[in-house]
DNA sequence: TGAGAGAATGAACGCGTGTACATTTTATGT
DNA sequence: ACATAAAATGTACACGCGTTCATTCTCTCA
């Protein structure tokens, strides 16, 4: 593997004109760089990345840390995906490696390692969760004023970096939708409240009870973990409901696809027996029967914006606390229009 | 930030030793390691990984090399989602580290400059295709003994390193399966033929009905791109064929669940007036309806076996050609059994 | 108690690059 | 032609670690 110091023999230069003309530094005769972009070629030379991020003291990586889970592979939904490729859209753009992290639940966080290990100069965090242990290894991150970003997640009281999505109003579009519609009994089946995402949505889901007048009843929101199982197995509880009730509004599009079917397997159908509303807008919604009304969420711009702002933070040093929130859009279609509406309502 | 003359000074021995310490070599005095990590404790010492990777000669990362399209993201599948965490979940067991790397279709493939800037240790390359270019990418990685792997997708005429499933089979199974319910007019749509695994099953399909003495008609023959838009445009043409048969296998389940959609827009439900297969076992398969029957493809096996491999390529220098192809399971469902069948068979 | 062997530790250098500083070359104006 | 500044290039070292080889220490046995 040849190195600068052959360029540098073969072009009859010195190593640091071979650095120069690489680097595109200081004056330089065109003459010469065209002797050492010729012994360059010549040899197949490629200056050594781990070199000259040892030299430059940083690693030119940005750490995405995901969330790994044995059997339910959360992986598998477009949520990552489209995360994953914002994100790296983004970075290779700007030049930079995406070192993808699978953050086992056994093993204790501790982000501030990876930078002194040097492995990363910055990272994204996804699917972090409020939990014990989280917001302290967040906190330590923030203290030592470490370039990284949070996605879709905050914690209260806690100023953390972050890039999310109005989840609140996108709740309240969609119950409020529901509700225009001349539902008064909603059904909610909420995400694990670890999840600040979670959290607005309940707050979405609330507001837009109250703006309407309607007093919150807590015995109306379930709770599932995102998965498409956990959709289906709360269609039991649901369907007790729902000769009293139907329209129910799911905090992401495969629980209420696992609904759909579990609702349907005990004879209710969307959309003739039961207004429905997902959440996410994934690629499955536009083309279930019927289709899924939903929620539109920027995934792949939230995380080329969180790239985008861990990038700054690293070339600015400090900064002024990221919080942006992106808005998100109420796709309305067939599912959460009932055929026969007001029939069951009280 | 700490280093290792830090922690030697602290301890009062030698960097070397600090050294020695960090990395279990030779023999060492209990009281000395005790010493050392207690300072290194004390200093919050951590190795820095540019620098091991710098003294080693070697990154301790492995590339995942991703094809990257701006409209029809690939990604949102779960395919890549399956293979990555399969990568993922070896890789980090055996201390390597994932780069995740995006293709961008218009800039030209050069797998060896990876490795000339020492980026990464070895590659895999997921969703190769066979398209003019990348058969010389991939010969040049091969000549010069590289460490790298393809997965799912193999070059006739050239041995790559190369884990895949039997998709030959697996279409085989399911063909068959539609062929002993008496169907013997069966449409195929299959994705496209750069990938080899398309051609596998092409084959497979081929086999299975040269086997039950039925001759191939080209006519029944579609094509799309593994994308839902594609299965659900290919409705069109594929109705026109439904009075005179019915039965359906598609190379993918997203193409079979576009299909299923776009069919159903014209009147035909699947497992009532035609039976369907689709390919992969993706979650959505078993929660459409009714049931998408599908071939079960170990993805997440296959994931982790292609990372083992490269990292044997790595630690072996050379070997053998890799060549090992998992076997695939048929998973019948509701799609493929029709409920009143032959009535409108010839 | 002294020699010898083996255990334990230290000293020194290389890895390939970026870069501050020193030096040489070239251009400019007289 | 010469002084001067600016442009162009060279020299030398640092970065943090792995590792070889040399050195010191410790223990055993006679």
């Amino acid at each position: 593997m040849a190195n600068r110091k052959d360029v540098a023999k073969l072009a009859g230069v010195s190593e640091a004109t071979v650095s120069r003309v690489f680097n595109n530094i200081g004056p330089l005769r065109q003459e010469t760089k065209q002797k050492v972009l010729q012994a360059a070629q010549h040899l197949n030379y490629h200056p050594n990345a781990i070199a000259q991020s040892f030299a430059r003291g940083k690693s030119n990586n940005i750490g995405v840390i995901v969330p790994y889970f044995q059997k339910v592979n959360l992986m598998s939904t477009h949520y990552f995906s489209e995360l994953l490729s914002g994100i790296g859209a983004k970075l290779s753009e700007l030049g930079y490696g995406l070192l993808l992290l699978y953050q086992s639940p056994d093993e204790s966080k501790d982000y501030v390692k990876l930078f002194h290990t040097q492995k990363v100069d910055g990272c994204i965090i996804l699917g972090s969760k409020d939990v014990p242990g989280e917001v302290e290894a967040l906190d330590k991150l923030h203290q030592l004023q470490l370039p990284y970003c949070l996605v879709n997640q905050t914690f209260s009281g806690y100023p953390f970096h972050s890039i999310s999505a109005d989840h609140l109003d996108g709740s309240l579009q969609a119950v409020s939708s529901l509700i225009m519609q001349g539902y008064k009994k909603i059904i909610f089946l909420n995400g694990p409240t670890e999840f600040s995402n979670s959290i607005d949505r309940l707050k979405g889901y609330e507001t837009a009870m109250i703006k309407a007048g309607i007093p919150y009843n807590p015995k109306f929101v379930f709770q599932g973990n995102y998965s498409l199982k956990s959709g289906y197995l709360a269609a039991r509880g649901i369907a007790s409901l729902l000769p009293e009730i139907n329209a129910i509004f799911a905090g992401n599009d495969r629980m209420a696809i696992g609904l759909m079917q579990g609702l349907s397997e005990q004879g209710y159908q969307a959309s003739r027996d039961y207004a429905l509303i997902g959440y996410d807008d994934s690629e499955i919604s536009s083309i279930t029967s019927p289709p899924l009304s939903t929620v539109h969420v920027p995934l792949f711009d939230m995380g080329q914006l969180a790239a985008e702002k861990v990038l700054q933070l690293i070339s600015q040093g400090t900064m002024t606390v990221i919080k942006e929130q992106l808005p998100v859009t109420f796709i309305e279609r067939a599912s959460s229009q009932l055929r026969t509406p007001y029939t069951k309502q009280s």
